[in-house]
DNA sequence: CGGATTTGACCCGCGC
DNA sequence: GCGCGGGTCAAATCCG
């Protein structure tokens, strides 16, 4: 994969960062646009792939721009049902990787916590763990739980701050969320310590269809869901930014929020 | 005991 | 064609 973290535009400020609060957490977004930026973001956009946009989502065309690969042909792919026999495993692995080109939406954000894996509501099960290049944080692989749902989460310290957690989400939920926000007596010391933090889910967008995954916010800020899945071609374009204004008053209450 | 995590191996795409 | 690097698999291990 392609260095994103070099393309990447600046760590916001504070000068350009919105801020609001909830439950005594204090919350800054950098760039309001960056919440539902990714490859393709065919979620959450009613209709689709951009069209039937509410008025206010002026968003820049590469919001809406399809991945490399057809992102219908995977919608319908990965029933990742995992054949128990050992001879054919190899045919099937190679069969899956042919899949692999074809790519769900993305979504990604960035979180300053402490917590690597942040509370989403959603149940994720570790499959692998990958040191990367120019990096020396591992990046986790997580996949939902849920049967039916081949989403996929990539979880990675930004190695420019450690402080950040850089989370990125692929595919779509078909189901709502199974955790309960409070917490669970036989969760893991992490786990309750991510459940108890005062949590506050961003605002829902105007989204017709299933809502985008909300990252659930932890008493670190979040820097920002700040940046798309770049692809050699997202890179060499230059995104019109927004009026995160706009955009703001979409996701963000006026009244929650100050700048 | 069942589900989650760890971790080394494997596969594949891509750039050179 | 080759090597690198990212993504996934699956057996082993851990944990409640």
């Amino acid at each position: 994969m392609e260095e994103q973290e070099e393309s990447l535009p600046p760590l916001s400020d504070a000068s350009s960062s919105w801020k609001f609060s909830a439950d005594g957490a204090s919350i800054s977004i950098a760039s309001l646009h960056d919440v539902c930026v990714g490859e393709g973001l065919d979620w959450g956009l009613p209709g689709g792939t951009g069209d039937g946009l509410p008025p206010a989502f002026d968003l820049p065309s590469w919001v809406t721009e399809e991945p490399r690969s057809s992102v219908a042909a995977a919608a319908s792919s990965s029933s990742d049902e995992r054949p128990g026999g050992k001879p054919a495993e190899k045919a099937n692995r190679s069969a899956k990787r042919v899949q692999k080109g074809t790519r769900q939406p993305r979504f990604a954000f960035m979180t300053k916590s402490e917590i690597d894996h942040l509370e989403d509501g959603y149940r994720w099960r570790k499959y692998g763990q990958k040191v990367v290049k120019n990096s020396p944080f591992p990046r986790s692989y997580y996949r939902c739980t849920h049967s039916k749902c081949n989403v996929k989460k990539r979880v990675e310290r930004s190695s420019q701050d450690p402080s950040i957690v850089i989370t990125t989400y692929e595919g779509q939920h078909c189901h709502h969320t199974t955790v309960s926000a409070s917490p669970r007596a036989d969760a893991s010391p992490s786990q309750q310590l991510a459940s108890s933090a005062p949590q506050i889910r961003l605002p829902a967008m105007q989204f017709h269809r299933n809502p985008p995954v909300l990252p659930v916010i932890h008493p670190g800020r979040v820097i920002g869901p700040r940046y798309e899945e770049r692809t050699a071609s997202a890179v060499e374009r230059t995104s019109p930014a927004p009026t995160d204004e706009g955009l703001l008053d979409d996701v963000v209450p006026s009244g929650m929020r100050r700048r």
